[in-house]
Order: structure tokens, then sequence, then C-alpha cells
DNA sequence: CGGTCGATGTATCGGGACGATACATCGGGA
DNA sequence: TCCCGATGTATCGTCCCGATACATCGACCG
């Protein structure tokens, strides 16, 4: 059940509107953090998935055409696919966006997708997964923590420095969430339904 | 070629003293930064990899020869598999932490092994690694600059916080290795056999 | 003495991700 | 006109990971 994360943040981007692979990849780069640009060989087949799976249709209905062994040189066509989300896609995305429990934050990644799209959740499950993503966060903060302090004499100064470094960013991240959560606590985003984007397509 | 992180990193440890994979595998967890432990499922698919290059062997020869009931079965000794690197797995360590160029530093968990294994290299290409890494990831940092620039509009509250927290760790990382370049100019580690592991085992 | 529990230990399998690569169209500037 | 860079679809080989199975061992407990 791994390749969660590439469907959940597809779904999310054609709920929005529907897209051909390219510009989805170029939005779930952004979606996704910036960094960690997803290639064709994930996007491709996770689209292939999804259209089996009827959560998302194509235009270009038969572009299987049966083509002979002694083909002429294909230079046939090969038009733009846009997908467009189904209804039992938005259903299985908004199954997805109501996740409260570890499921939603456990993985990092997983949990950056719903961060990504939290103006499709409710300001409670928000709050709920802010907050088991911090906790999770903070046991691996503590791990880390005792790892260092048990490995400190055994490792040579490189080595030391990358754990006080990563460290540092498991410890950043907790205080990013702790301000996440006050920033939400004081005044909740609008709720699913409430408000499209704010300056619109 | 995209898999020689690990062999890269198992070469290294197994440089230090042969190994079995279980003991392999904590180490690489300390060695790659803490977080991501590796799991099973690659270890022993790049062991035998490394193994049919000749670049490591094993003691076992023959695990699998029947024993009969009758011979007294080595207690103890049953199953374990111990990994002793090579001669042509030196050589081709010795390879590897003489890379100063791009491939060397673009690929962040390649420059993660590099790092760890400091110690093994020359000073100037311990050098020239840092800054070649920070300029790449000083790049990075550029880039996810100007597209928040670009996005700060269109995007909503969460996902703006995101790619923020994103840009903040790069530069951050940018800082840390600022400081492991002046200190490294300040007072360079130990070069390449002046310096065995500190503690040792 | 037997039981079982957690650490140690080796190994494989299915499925997903990725880099490389190929193929293809199109607008615009030299 | 011609080529170049952006747009665009698609696959292949290789690697990685999570799950799983299996096995041995020392220790603690009844």
């Amino acid at each position: 059940m791994g390749g969660e994360v590439l469907e959940f943040a597809i779904l999310g981007l054609l709920q929005q509107s529907p897209m051909h692979g390219y510009e989805l990849r170029k939005r779930l780069a952004e979606v996704l953090g910036g960094l960690r640009s997803i290639s064709y060989g994930s996007l491709y087949p996770a689209l292939k998935r999804l259209h089996a799976a009827g959560l998302v249709t194509t235009d270009e209905p038969d572009r299987r055409a049966p083509l002979p062994a002694d083909a002429p040189p294909l230079t046939g066509r090969r038009g733009k696919v846009v997908y467009t989300i189904t209804a039992e896609g938005k259903e299985r995305f908004a199954e997805l966006v109501s996740q409260a429990g570890p499921e939603a934050y456990d993985d990092g990644r997983l949990f950056g997708v719903h961060l990504a799209f939290f103006r499709h959740t409710a300001a409670d499950v928000r709050l709920r997964i802010l907050e088991g993503r911090r906790r999770t966060v903070e046991r691996q903060r503590d791990g880390l923590r005792s790892s260092l302090a048990r490995t400190r004499e055994r490792l040579d100064r490189y080595t030391l420095e990358l754990q006080r470094h990563g460290l540092d960013s498991v410890d950043r991240e907790v205080r990013w969430l702790s301000e996440l959560i006050d920033s939400e606590r004081r005044q909740p985003g609008p709720g699913p339904g409430e408000r499209p984007p704010p300056g619109g397509e």
C-alpha cells in the first residue's frame, strides 16, 4: 500500500481543475514542497493506475490503435491527454482528506500532501493532524538525540556534524509545527467548501 | 548508475572492519544521517552485487551443503555471514573517495556518504567537495526562493508555509556548510592514513 | 525444566520510484 | 528556413522499500 502519496496529490490537483500530465508535474513540484520534483517515470504509471481504478478519466478515447508488425514509422499524432477526476475520485479524495490518524502524519510525504490540501480539510481534523505530526517528529527527535548521545565518543567529527545538523533540522521542524498549530488555533483557516483559492485560477 | 550510494557506504564500513549484514545495517543508519535507515530489502541485494563484482568476499563458502545429522553443528556460527572487503574493493573505495567533481556533491545522499568518510579523503578534496556542495545547495535555494516569489499570490497559506519551511531548511544547510568550510580551512582534519578511528571498536 | 520473549540474523517478493531515453509538436528568433 | 527550447507523452532497466518468513540465541520466569 505504499504508493498513495502520488495518487493523493494528483487527485487533489485534479480536484481543482482538469490538467494534462506536463502541468500536473509542475504543480506537483510546488505542492510537494519545492524540492523533490516527480519524474514522468512515476507520474504516468500513477495516472495509469488511477485510470484503471476509475478515479480519473481521459479525453483521447482510443490512442491504442492496433499497429501492425511492419508498421509505418508511426510518426502518428501523439496528442495532449487531459485528465479529469471522476465522482469516485472525488469520493476517494474526500475520504483521504478526512483521515486524522497516524496514516495521515506518520509518513512525512503523506503529511505534506495533507498540508497542501488543508483547504479541503475540516478544521478539527487539521488540528489533529498537525498535533499528531508534531508528536511523531518529536519522537524522531528524541531518538536522534539519544542516538547522538550514545555515539558521541565513537564517531569522528564529520559524522557527528552530519548528525548534529540532522537533529537541528528535526528540531526546527517541531518548532515550525508548533507555530502552525498556534496559528491554527488562533485563527483557523476557512473550512472545506467555504472558499476556493484566494486569487482564483 | 543510480545505486552507488549504498555500495559506497558499505565499502566504507567494511574498510574499517569485516562485519555481517545486521551490524552493517545499524552502522549504516548512523552513517547515513540518523534518519533514513536502510532496509534489508536494499542491503542484501547490494551485498550480492558487491560480491558478484568481486569487491567483497564472504566466509561461509558452502552454506548449502546438506549437513548430516551426525555432524556437530558448530553452535553459534550457523547462518552468520561475515563480509570482508577485497583488494579490488579497497581500490574502488579509494577511487570513490578521491572524486571531487559534481558527482561527489550534486546528490545529497552521495555527499552525505562522502562526508561520513572524510577521514579517508585528502584535505584539498574535502574542501572542494564542501564548496561544491555549497554551490549546489545555494542554487537550489535560489531556485526555491524565486519559485516562492512567483507563486506567493497563487497559493494558500499552508502550501506557502510548506515552501517557506523548505526554503528555511535549505538556507540553514548553506550556513551549516559554510561553518564546515570555515572550520576545515582553519584546522583541516587529519588526512587519509594519518589516523584510524579515534576510539577504535 | 520448559516456555517464551526480544535481540540477533539471513533472505525474498511485489510494487513503486527514478533517471535515462525516445519520440513528437510548436512558437519564435537568427 | 531552420533550429532551438518549451511543451508534451511514454517506457525501460534498475534500484529501493515495506512486509514477510524463518532461524538461533541468551535471559528471565514460573
